[in-house]
DNA sequence: CGGTGCGTTGACATTTCTCAACTGTTGTGG
DNA sequence: CCACAACAGTTGAGAAATGTCAACGCACCG
């Protein structure tokens, strides 16, 4: 892990860009930046461990990073995947005090910048005008998450795998939709809480309907209102 | 849907008990208080509806409330239920401006405190020290969303229907840990998305195994270790 | 150029769902 | 106060979806 020092002005100039921060007043971001520094990490390394005494949350800022939980039995629990431009545990510093799951960058370089928990705790006292900002954050991940459990609400894994693709940001190319799947098979397959084999059966059976094709990591989804059906019904038609 | 005349003082008592305002000052808690109304709901009402236009947020002080979507086969999908104390639908109002959800009081009488989130909102901004306390529940709301999840993605039924059982509040009589179902068989079913019959069957043969016995809503936990192992375990020992 | 691991496909085992019938309870109206 | 309807809960039998195990091709990385 990899600590370049940044000046403030590059870190102000990276939070002013971020969605929550945008309509804060430059004196008010020079503050928030002061709070922070800049991290750098490779693929595989672990930003922090689950259990772990937790006194920072983070912002991404490029490369792509998973949270997850180590279960019982061994295997690894993807909770979240995290884009640039979000920030993430805010939970455990706000509130928990450890970090309930480990972050992992997941290409090279990931950059992040690390918010000081003790020193922002102050800050929101001193400049509410970050309060919404906060707020704003934490609602965007809890609309997210409810997204989520209503996607494993869902009963069988063709309408979770159809709902998937279907909220995926899709290209249109010669009036043909297509998704860019944005995770491995292996983990979308995690993240739906099914194999890889039922994904990959699944994805072959839908080749064979021509309801889509897929072709790697990208999928063009030639029937959309049959995919909507299978999102839809509970149980998925057969041939 | 009854809305009795409150006074500020009842108000004030009110939220002043409840976890996250419990460290406001008399004056903050004041301002506060002129933001709500209560309302009180008989059992079967709806508070809100789905897809309904969102100004307030609420807190519920008496009773029982359950929030939950209706799915595209019209079935109902319960998304969380709520017990006193906790506030809801903060995310709906101070974010997405629809309620994604609908609210139904599960007794009579059901109590909730009504806020307004246009005034909450000016509220936010002129006393800092409310925003603490915003944070703080909706930090508790991601926690037990991610808790939610963790369970969801526990892949077999039985070891989800252990975890559940072990997390809930166990009352220790005569050495024997005992639980209380807070809700129906039929809708804890829902909530861990398995059928009822697979509940019942679940519960029958953990009876005949001596693990657990039920007797209604009450299912004391007769050998909790095996139970843990059941919940640890991704696939459960049969007999 | 060999290893490592993802993705695919096949055969099979198993869980869980579906459908159906029956019981007991609740609550509602006569 | 009772009868009847409605519904939660239970149990059984069979079907279907999904997981497990195993083998193979293939790309990527060292």
């Amino acid at each position: 892990m990899n600590t370049p020092q940044a000046t403030t002005a590059e870190l102000t100039a990276v939070l002013g860009k971020l969605g929550h921060f945008k309509s804060l007043d430059p004196s008010a971001l020079e503050r928030v930046a002061a709070c922070c520094s800049s991290v750098e990490l490779k693929a595989r390394e672990t930003l922090f461990q689950e259990g772990e005494r937790c006194d920072a949350f983070f912002v991404l800022t490029a490369g792509a990073l998973r949270v997850a939980r180590t279960t019982v039995d061994g295997r690894e629990q993807v909770l979240h995947h995290v884009s640039p431009g979000r920030s993430f545990a805010e939970v455990a510093c706000l509130h928990l005090g450890v970090y309930p799951a480990t972050a992992t960058a997941e290409v090279t370089p990931t950059r992040v910048v690390r918010v000081s928990g003790r020193r922002f705790r102050a800050l929101l006292a001193e400049v509410p005008e970050i309060a919404p900002a906060v707020i704003g954050s934490l609602c965007g991940w809890l609309h997210s998450l409810v997204d989520r459990i209503d996607l494993l609400l869902t009963d069988s894994a063709g309408a979770r795998l159809a709902r998937y693709l279907l909220q995926l940001p899709a290209h249109d190319e010669a009036g043909v939709l297509s998704v860019q799947l944005p995770v491995a098979k292996k983990t979308l397959a995690g993240e739906l809480s099914i194999t890889p084999e039922t994904l990959s059966r699944l994805l072959a059976r839908w080749r064979k309907l021509g309801v889509a094709s897929s072709d790697g990591a990208r999928i063009e989804l030639l029937d959309v209102r049959a995919l909507e059906t299978l999102a839809a019904d509970e149980t998925h038609s057969d041939d």
